[in-house]
DNA sequence: TCCTCCATGTACCATATGGTACGTGTACCA
DNA sequence: TGGTACACGTACCATATGGTACATGGAGGA
């Protein structure tokens, strides 16, 4: 059998974890391959011969950062008691380099740089499309769920960033409160179940 | 007189302009001397003597951008309809370019790069602080008025996120609206006024 | 035992980069 | 008129980069 030089093998996964360990602590974008393999332990030849080039290195760690960042947040969440407990994973100090690289990355791929193709959309969309149909199931008018799923991803991340240049855990998560709070109150049901 | 090499002088000026044009339009972080020379139209042995190194250059580049960001948004919003006003601003296509390279410098500096120092007090605590002071002058409690304050700042961060990913202007105004009827709902005055 | 395929290392190449040395024209001032 | 300071260009340098050529070792199958 013909081995394309970007299939899976046990010595990629090792050394795509390892590239993924260098990206979230030094970035992405000035990735460069003898640097990761010094680090790593091996030579840049090798991580040529795994993945093909820089640039599918590059896309192999945008991808696995994508998977992570889907397995970290399960599924979407079906209250704001359950918002609230995915936000307190989220500020969570040891995901903040995975964050950081999140937004890394999206800074990236709005620049439309090569390997980050598909990312923006599975970043907002891929977010917004799930909790929209669950408000949806739940009795709220289209328009609302749209705006509200919108509204709640768009909190999250502000929040996030916040927390990655303050690193004021209490301070963000006395905001996200205030948000559930101005969500739960009585007469907000006209926006819930109008 | 002795000029320092990154004194200011018309030429200066006129590079620096030039290089921010090429920041909006490129990026920041994998800006070459030679490349911003050759767009510009000069050499890059001018951009080192007028900026004294590349990190100069950059240095001068981020400070603009804070500069702008500044002048663009002007005064803190002292009411709801002036938030709404602000956002309808923000979501002018014409800014696009400025906020990506906003959120790319912040990715940046969260990695913690040379010239962009400085960068994220400026971005976060330098908006939070203002519209705080209003809040309590307000007569709004102050944990509260810490709390609403980033809340908006990361409501706005957060759509402008989805904005630029999306260019969904009309749905992250919806999703804006829906954040200010939720703090304009009658209920809310004992956060607004407790 | 020999042959084939995969993983890996060493050495190399062309290129691009930041930075420097040096020369030159020009405007202004004594 | 001579000199000085600035703005700029050309040519160069050492280095780092992505990528390639080639050799080697080892495992498994015929």
């Amino acid at each position: 059998m013909v081995r394309s030089a970007v299939a899976s093998s046990q010595a990629r996964d090792r050394l795509l974890d390892a590239a993924v360990e260098h990206a979230l602590e030094q970035g992405i974008v000035d990735l460069s391959l003898r640097e990761i393999a010094a680090t790593i332990g091996t030579s840049h030849r090798m991580l040529i011969y795994h993945f093909g080039s820089r640039e599918g290195l590059l896309v192999a760690v945008v991808r696995e950062v994508e998977r992570r960042e889907r397995e970290r947040l399960g599924a979407a969440p079906v209250s704001v008691a359950d918002a609230r407990r995915r936000w307190d994973r989220l500020a969570d100090p040891s995901l903040r380099a995975q964050e950081r690289l999140f937004f890394e990355i999206y800074a990236h791929a709005l620049l439309g740089r090569p390997g980050t193709e598909g990312f923006l959309d599975e970043a907002v969309d891929g977010w917004i499309s799930p909790v929209r149909a669950l408000l949806i199931d739940a009795g709220i008018d289209e328009e609302d769920a749209e705006g509200l799923a919108r509204l709640g991803l768009a909190v999250t991340r502000g929040l996030l960033l916040d927390l990655l240049a303050t690193g004021d855990t209490a301070g963000t998560t006395r905001a996200f409160d205030l948000f559930t709070e101005l969500f739960d109150q009585p007469s907000a049901h006209d926006i819930r179940h109008e």
